[in-house]
DNA sequence: CTTGTAACGTTACAGAGCGTCGCACATCGG
DNA sequence: CCGATGTGCGACGCTCTGTAACGTTACAAG
């Protein structure tokens, strides 16, 4: 519930997209996940870390932490595409959008296609709003 | 010509911007635009960490170093997206825009929207390739 | 109750990045 | 040759990040 979204470093990313892939997770295991091999307390350090800057949450299995994402990767790749689209454009989506085309990122029927993709996605979960 | 993306300080940010808004600038120019009052030191070294960093470049009129940008702000905007949805979503942009339509920070009739402008900007600019 | 062990938190330290300058150096007009 | 103006370089302090050693606490077995 942060306004903040601070950037994640490489090793915190890396964590990140562990929690999100595999479900609720023990530090454990995010260290076995690791492509580096690293102590238990450095693991440990980033997922608190990772909990301070509110990408995380944890709860507690016995005297285990077991970690789990605080929000959806896609919400927070939203935000941040958010953020880099209203510190660049002044909220413009569109001139991004043109930007992407223009830099042969996107074209015009990706683009249309995704419209009707997001369309389609949204109905298909239905008016389930939380 | 760089395809990295370092990021931006806040300062280094306010400072592109004045940049791109304005045309070609110096650096006395960027320091009168700058919301705080830095002195003229301070602005060059800021000038000369973006040119490094390939966001910025300069020519030289008589003594006078007269800054521009290296990249148009739609163009650097569109990358930085770019890296976020590679980032989160190896490359979805679709899960991108699920995203931010579920975090109703767009619905499907901007994008759809959206999709259409582009479409027409594109075209408005006719088939002038770099 | 004592102690081994497994989990946790705290504290630390080095390196990079950024905001901020002071200062020494070059150059142009006089 | 002298100052005014404009430049680059080097620096300092701070925060963030990667990385980890060490101290602490709680539960299980003796």
């Amino acid at each position: 519930m942060d306004d903040r979204m601070p950037d994640l470093g490489d090793l915190e990313h890396e964590v990140m997209q562990i929690v999100w892939a595999h479900g609720p997770v023990t530090a454990e295991v995010v260290r076995e996940r690791l492509s580096r091999r690293l102590k238990e307390s450095t693991v440990r350090t980033v997922l608190r870390r990772l909990e301070e800057k509110g990408y995380a949450r944890h709860t507690v299995d016995g005297r285990t932490y077991v970690y789990h994402a605080a929000e959806a990767r896609a919400r927070v790749a939203a935000k941040a595409v958010q953020r880099i689209v209203d510190w660049f454009c002044n909220g413009s989506m569109e001139e991004v959008l043109v930007g992407m085309v223009d830099n042969a990122m996107l074209d015009q029927q990706q683009l249309r296609a995704l419209a009707d993709q997001v369309a389609k996605a949204k109905k298909a979960r239905g008016v389930k709003k939380e």
